[in-house]
DNA sequence: ACTCACTGAGTGACGATTCATTCAGCCCGG
DNA sequence: CCGGGCTGAATGAATCGTCACTCAGTGAGT
């Protein structure tokens, strides 16, 4: 039971076990939901103690946060990459959505995780929502607008709503991703959802 | 201590405590969540013991899945009558949006339950979805494709995902304005979904 | 006296968290 | 090289609080 790194000296891989009980932590919050998971089934599924668990994080909700935040963080991070790779509005909104669908449809139990168990408390949705999700909303509004002052989108529309609709229609289209039993790919939804928003929102 | 029907001899109140507790729960869930809501709490603010909760509800999850069921039904029921009133697809979707938020903007408790306790876990997803969510979303579709039948919608498109849009574009208005701090009138925001909506899947 | 709706103290289970103990690797004196 | 003491990561059994749910009564109405 060597933990897989004595060759390489230095690097003591700090979080080797801490990533393992993040990716269990994913697995069984996905599977179960965050209530109905115990703190021992994610310390089997990561192949630890229970009490090793504790030793990486300070209580089962912090390993809710530590999802949360490090999953959002790299969203937005991506995002912002994206948006400065052109000037185009539409463009820009265009590669928003599909990194969105594209992230969300590349790690299904991530998803779960993010589309209902997060969403499964107005505790952890206000503390959630007012650091991320927020944020990630902004980028939306602030593309938007600036199409506006651009001339591209209707420059009569409340750029927020207008942002909560993009958002809200691809939110749907992950959640109705996950719960369907068919498989299909996700990604390519965000065009068709672009399709009929920009046609709502484009000006002229 | 009278439960406050006694003049009236015939109707026996058969559910004047069932809807009582149904009401607390909702306040309750609405507050705590769920997973965190003792049925002990939901007894006492409905007035009555906790043995009392069990004579007619078979678990706390009963009556959780009791205000789904109920008020799913309301709506939907509420939805129909809606669209029959219209032979214009176009006021068809108009109606079912204004209703939608209006119903749930005048109960912001039960909106908190719909909107974020309702979707706190995969199990519950699934179970709810499957009945009245789909059915739900299966009104919307249809009355879509009417309009594409009609000529009225891009044919195009593909109802489902375009339903789907719509449905997410609401449910995100809803979530908002349960978060949001600021108090602001709920169903109104219909009216600008629908403007950017409709004109992004109108033909021509 | 007899229902029967209602009561609420008690029970059993469960599960998050703790902590005494183990043990693998490491350092150092010999 | 060797032995033994030291460190701290890891363990997992035990603890301890928390409820969902039960059931022996209680008492108002008839």
């Amino acid at each position: 039971m060597r933990t897989a790194r004595s060759l390489n000296s230095d690097r003591p891989v700090v979080s080797d076990k801490r990533a393992a009980i993040l990716r269990a932590a994913i697995r069984v919050f996905a599977h179960n939901g965050y209530f109905n998971s115990k703190v021992a089934d994610i310390a089997s599924e990561a192949g630890v103690a229970d009490g090793t668990v504790y030793l990486y994080f300070k209580s089962k909700e912090e390993i809710l946060h530590s999802i949360f935040d490090r999953s959002m963080e790299e969203a937005i991070a991506a995002g912002r990459k994206q948006i400065e790779q052109t000037d185009d509005p539409r463009e820009k909104l265009r590669r928003i959505a599909l990194l969105h669908l594209e992230r969300l449809g590349a790690d299904r139990e991530l998803a779960v995780v993010f589309q209902v168990e997060l969403r499964g408390s107005t505790k952890f949705m206000e503390e959630f929502s007012a650091a991320g999700f927020a944020e990630y909303l902004g980028i939306i509004r602030a593309t938007i607008e600036e199409g506006q002052r651009a001339g591209v989108f209707r420059a009569e529309l409340k750029a927020k709503v207008v942002a909560k609709i993009l958002f809200g229609a691809l939110d749907e289209m992950a959640t109705n991703w996950i719960l369907s039993k068919r498989r299909y790919k996700l990604a390519p939804m965000a065009d068709q959802v672009l399709d009929i928003f920009l046609n709502g929102v484009s000006a002229k």
